[in-house]
RNA sequence: UGCCUGAUGGUGUAAUGGUAGCACAGGCGACUUUGACUCGCCUAGUCAUGGUUCGAAUCCAUGUCGGGCAGCCA
């Protein structure tokens, strides 16, 4: 038996892939539908991407469409700003890869109401807006949300109400608390359990009129008290919460509750498979119950659970990272140091990354702690055969060439990336004066040590080799200038273009190069696990942002955020959006570049 | 001491009763006008104890350890 050549990074598997190529197989669906659903209540995180690229990777995979939908059921934690920043995130992260997949609804669309095996049903059709870039009459669409089901998710409590399997509850919050017992103790139930149909029917309808305050009662489902699984001890339905909401204003003071919400949604917009994190595990009885009870004609949804990301040295708190945000730890969501997509979006990341680290991570039900370097290898084998390489100096000291007259320029040819098929080049300028990186040399030489030392060689990478002649220090003992030879026979060209020495080091021209500010990012945290601190505050990073002025080659003027370069020898750098694009005005502000991530240096180790 | 869930090299993940493989990390070496990339080699694992079986990471039993659950949050 010959094996088949394993291709993970083309098709993953996993075990809800498993059951979703089980169904497809027994064709149960007509199509895989999966949906990605936040909460509008803050930013998405590395954390989300997960849950992002497994839901419309599967999408993906199947012909299937996956449904971005805010499960916006709570108007106190909720905000616009939060499903504005959320909605450019997912398309981010998916583009040029599963936009085809993501579904939208029309415009203030809500559930239609249909026959479906003569039983009245209801369903709201997905909007493509892949699909309708391309057409003359462009249909406006929006994502879809749990606030435009309201007016059905009443229709289905009513339902459940007149069915016998929910009430209204007049205990108070503390109250309800105690009748639900402990893990290890049955409950009780409420004295208002068993309520007749009508007068369930009277008060759930006068909740919904605004008749009550807050707090005062619920619908219940009526479950099972005593059950072992606290989810199932009569969950409560809808609560009584007289706030506007983001999306619906005023319209209603009674909001459903998650578990209620959340499986009819996924029923309204015909989810097939509805993949969550494993804290979820214990509602899955109830989330089955909640669509039983209802005997709806379509296939029902069913829900997967798998384990969330851990990334080592990071937080993805919503709390937390608002209190690095609130503290000035950082500069706020987007800082580059921060978790966010939008973070790491700013600091040059490229969304394919992301992408290829998650899926590398697989989908497992295993706890577990998965290490930076997995994510920092990711991004480094998305940006090496794509990032410009480009000459810059971030801590400069000054080298003359002291058999270069002043004035004279000596044209060079630089490589932009020797990944490419057919690398293209660019010119370079070697004058009399050029910086190097004050790394690059030691006037006590460690062992092994390849680079500038008294009396050594080492090649200007694209130039030539220079000799170190003569080490000039001021008054105080600290260098200022090296005088060098330059061998100009070792050029390109040259007889002695084929001489080898060990150190090849970057530079630039002193007189043909500009001036940027660069920051170098560092972990935000010092241990593996700041999330388990008593105090995460206390394992902040103080040396996670480090700001420098780097002379840079001068075909770095007109960057934009949208290129990626590798800083030869040093890492990979990317605009900051913040920074003035185009050649630096005089006067103007300068370049920003923010460091995506290092190269990697196994001899600094 | 109720319910749910899980345990494979340092880390993550595959193997669905039949050769424990892959990636990352680490080590050594080759190559190199990036101490990068690439390439080669190496290190290292089935939680424990029993059982079923010709054969067990996989099935069964017991135990150990980890994670989750008692919001009118999601």
């Amino acid at each position: 038996m010959s094996a088949e050549p394993a291709t993970p990074a083309l098709a993953p598997t996993d075990f809800i892939r498993d059951i979703v190529a089980a169904d497809v197989t027994e064709n149960r669906y007509a199509k895989i539908v999966t949906r990605f659903p936040p909460e509008p209540n803050g930013y998405l995180h590395i954390g989300h991407a997960k849950s992002i690229c497994l839901n419309f990777g599967i999408a993906r995979e199947n012909n299937g469409q996956c449904n971005l939908r805010f499960d916006d059921t709570n108007p106190a934690k909720e905000e616009i700003e939060y499903v504005d920043s959320i909605t450019t995130d997912v398309k981010w992260l998916i583009s040029g890869w599963a936009d085809h997949c993501l579904a939208f609804k029309a415009k203030g669309a809500s559930p239609e109401k249909t026959t479906v095996n003569g039983l009245p049903d209801y369903f709201i059709a997905p909007v493509f807006e892949s699909k309708i870039e391309n057409q003359k009459s462009k249909i406006d669409s929006e994502p879809f949300s749990a606030s435009s089901y309201f007016d059905q998710l009443y229709e289905y409590a009513l339902v459940l109400i007149k069915k016998g399997q929910a009430y209204v509850c007049d205990l108070s919050p503390e109250d309800t608390d105690k009748y639900r017992g402990s893990p290890d103790k049955p409950g009780q139930d409420s004295p208002f359990r068993t309520r007749s149909v009508a007068e369930n029917l009277d008060l759930f309808t006068r909740m919904k009129a605004g008749e009550f305050p807050d707090g005062t009662r619920s619908l219940r489902s009526k479950i099972d008290m005593a059950s072992p699984n606290m989810w199932l001890r009569d969950p409560l339905l809808y609560r009584i919460r007289h706030t506007a909401h983001h999306h619906t204003g005023d319209q209603w003071c009674i909001y459903p509750l998650y578990d209620y919400a959340h499986c009819l949604s996924d029923y309204l917009e015909g989810i097939t498979h509805s993949i969550c994190t494993l804290e979820f595990v214990d509602h899955r009885p109830l989330y089955d119950w909640v669509l039983t009870s209802l005997d709806l004609p379509r296939a029902l949804p069913h829900q997967y659970e798998f384990a969330k990301l851990n990334l080592g040295y990071t937080i993805v708190s919503k709390r937390k990272l608002l209190q690095l945000v609130n503290e000035k730890l950082v500069s706020g969501w987007d800082d580059p140091r921060m978790p966010t997509l939008s973070g790491l979006r700013r600091r040059g990341i490229p969304a394919s990354a992301i992408r290829q680290f998650v899926t590398s991570v697989g989908v497992t039900k295993f706890d577990s702690l998965t290490e930076v370097a997995v994510f920092e290898n990711a991004v480094r084998n998305e940006l090496n055969p794509t990032a410009q390489r480009r000459l810059a100096v971030l801590k400069p000291i000054k080298i003359v060439l002291t058999n270069i007259p002043a004035g004279e320029v000596i044209a060079c040819t630089a490589t932009n990336n020797p990944q490419d098929e057919t690398p293209t080049t660019r010119p370079l300028a070697l004058t009399r004066e050029v910086f190097i990186e004050s790394d690059d040399f030691a006037e006590v030489p460690p062992p092994k040590y390849f680079r500038l030392k008294p009396g050594g060689e080492v090649r200007l990478k694209y130039a030539c080799i220079i000799k170190l002649d003569e080490i000039v220090k001021d008054a105080t003992g600290s260098v200022t200038e090296l005088r060098c030879t330059a061998d100009l026979t070792t050029r390109a060209g040259g007889i002695n273009v084929e001489k080898k020495v060990k150190g090849t080091i970057h530079w630039v021209s002193a007189t043909q190069c500009i001036d940027a500010e660069v920051r170098l990012y560092d972990r935000l945290f010092n241990v593996t696990e700041p999330a388990a601190e008593l105090d995460f505050l206390r394992v902040v990073n103080p040396q996670s942002l480090e700001v420098v002025t780097a002379k840079l080659e001068s075909s770095l003027a007109s960057a934009t955020p949208a290129d990626r370069f590798q800083f030869e020898r040093i890492g990979y750098f990317s605009l900051d959006k913040d920074s003035p694009v185009g050649p630096p005005l005089a006067g103007a502000p300068r370049l920003i570049f923010n460091r995506t991530i290092s190269l990697k240096d196994t001899w600094a180790k």
